[in-house]
DNA sequence: GTAAAGTCGCGATTACATCA
DNA sequence: ATGATGTAATCGCGACTTTA
């Protein structure tokens, strides 16, 4: 704070006890208080007008804050010499700024995760759709199983186990996410390894 | 060694200027 | 005139350092 203003306040809550009761912390009060309001009449008589930084003044601020974020005492009062502020000033203006990046940071990485998120669902989409197709010919090549291998049968026997071997081992229909929890129970072989029972889709390879 | 005082940075909030 | 927005300033707090 200006130590200008600080005296008045010093002053003002001298003259007017209960005023600037935040000056005088009260015994065992160590909660957060509510502030009090700062009326234009109080202002006035304190001379406490906020007034903008001018171009030249936040040009300066930028560029030092461009260098470095953080602020040592020396670099402080050197610059609020240079810009003709209070070094409370110029180190206020440092912590608003970089309050103010951090803000930025935060909406950038949100943006990012956004659109990688996007990208995630619409590649999901994209899977999903896949499995579907891919699901629809696997049910096509069985059926063909099914018929090619009756008319191998046909007049022999009735009671071929092929005919219910693939819905025997056939998982049951889950939907979307038939593999979750499921891991163990319908396990994946890697390429080449041999399947008791399936046989049959060398013929196809 | 330690309690009190001082300093600094931060988050939250307020006060004020400016603009649509 | 008024609500929205940006920003300077304030407050309260914790962490750390200095001083007596």
């Amino acid at each position: 704070m200006n130590h200008k203003v600080e005296d008045h306040l010093a002053l003002i809550s001298q003259l007017y006890p209960g005023v600037y009761t935040q000056i005088v912390p009260q015994q065992g009060e160590s909660k957060r208080r509510r502030r009090r309001k700062k009326n234009k009449a109080e202002a006035d008589i304190i001379g406490a007008k906020k007034r903008k930084l001018s171009e030249e003044q936040v040009n300066l601020l930028e560029m030092n804050f461009g260098n470095e974020h953080k602020l040592e005492s020396e670099r402080k009062d050197k610059l609020a010499l240079e810009l003709g502020l209070d070094p409370r000033q110029v180190a206020v203006w440092f912590q608003n700024r970089r309050a103010r990046w951090k803000n930025k940071k935060l909406e950038e990485e949100y943006t990012k995760l956004k659109t990688a998120h996007e990208s995630m669902v619409v590649e999901k989409c994209k899977l999903e759709s896949e499995v579907l197709k891919l699901k629809g010919q696997l049910s096509e090549a069985e059926k063909e199983i099914q018929r090619l291998s009756s008319d191998r049968v046909d007049g022999v026997s009735t009671n071929s186990p092929s005919s219910s071997l693939s819905m025997a081992r056939d998982p049951p229909f889950l939907g979307e996410f038939a593999m979750e929890g499921y891991e163990d129970a319908f396990y994946i072989p890697p390429e080449n390894s041999y399947i008791p029972g399936m046989e049959w889709i060398n013929l196809y390879v």
